[in-house]
DNA sequence: CTCAGTGTTCAGTG
DNA sequence: TCACTGAACACTGA
């Protein structure tokens, strides 16, 4: 499920395995989710050799920095992942990328559905998606008195609004759910609606949702067994920790689960 | 067989 | 130009 927090913990995964390492080897699958001015071969042969300097993440959006300059850009869409393995470790199906580190491990790129994207940039930050991202909230400045501007103006419900990334860079369905559970908002409000008060619960919610989810390196079995997360899925469970009834309705063109 | 789905982006509307 | 809605994308699994 990559939103922000198995972003973060994947940039975080790259951060230590690869940086100040060189890539001996790359290899790039023949699938359109690489597009770039280069083929997939051709940007495997710009990767070869190059060494990693560094990591970066906006949002559900990160990049490893090479030594040339250029950002190895990574999105996961919904079904992406990133794995690191070493020497004998098997590798996963529907392998897009393969990086073979100096230090004999590799790190590797799945994608089971192809929603997804690889792409070699000069300037990650500085071209769509990422540049078009609004403030990630663990990673940039987020004041309250901005935020309560933004949504002031705002008409849609606020579950839409929460999965908007030029507000909330890195939000995603599930986190836009436990964030209305946790601040006690129907999913349903109208952001213009929204008290002072509420609004100061949402941005509460969310940061605090968010700085579990990554503490605990977005592991959902460690995440807090209260949360609305461990009932939601599968449209199994009729009802929440304490045994309230879940709603299951479309809002914002997505499937929202809430409790009244 | 049908359909929903963790994400993004585009077309169409107002 | 913007805000908003709904559909499309690709594929798997329920």
């Amino acid at each position: 499920m990559p939103e922000l927090p198995e972003v973060e913990t994947w940039r975080r995964l790259a951060h230590r395995t690869a940086v100040d390492q060189t890539i001996e080897q790359a290899f790039c699958a023949e699938d359109d989710i690489i597009y770039d001015r280069n083929s997939p071969a051709a940007v495997a042969k710009i990767l070869q050799g190059q060494k990693v300097i560094g990591t970066s993440r906006k949002g559900k959006h990160c990049w490893l920095d090479l030594e040339n300059g250029q950002d190895l850009y990574l999105h996961f869409g919904m079904t992406g992942s990133l794995w690191w393995l070493q020497p004998g470790e098997p590798e996963p199906s529907h392998l897009k990328l393969r990086l073979e580190l100096s230090d004999g491990n590799r790190l590797v790129y799945r994608n089971l559905r192809r929603i997804g994207k690889i792409r070699l940039l000069d300037d990650a930050a500085a071209v769509p998606p990422v540049s078009r991202l609004g403030p990630d909230p663990l990673g940039d400045s987020f004041p309250l008195a901005d935020l309560q501007a933004q949504l002031a103006k705002r008409k849609a419900p606020v579950k839409a609004v929460l999965l908007d990334q030029k507000v909330f860079a890195g939000v995603g369905n599930w986190i836009a759910d436990e964030v209305c559970y946790q601040a006690h908002l129907n999913p349903h409000t109208k952001c213009d609606q929204l008290t002072s008060n509420q609004v100061r619960e949402l941005r509460n919610s969310l940061l605090k949702i968010l700085k579990k989810a990554v503490a605990v390196d977005a592991d959902a079995d460690r995440f807090p067994k209260n949360w609305l997360f461990h009932y939601r899925w599968g449209k199994k469970a009729e009802c929440d920790a304490k045994g309230q009834k879940i709603l299951f309705e479309q809002i914002g063109g997505r499937t929202t689960a809430w409790v009244p």
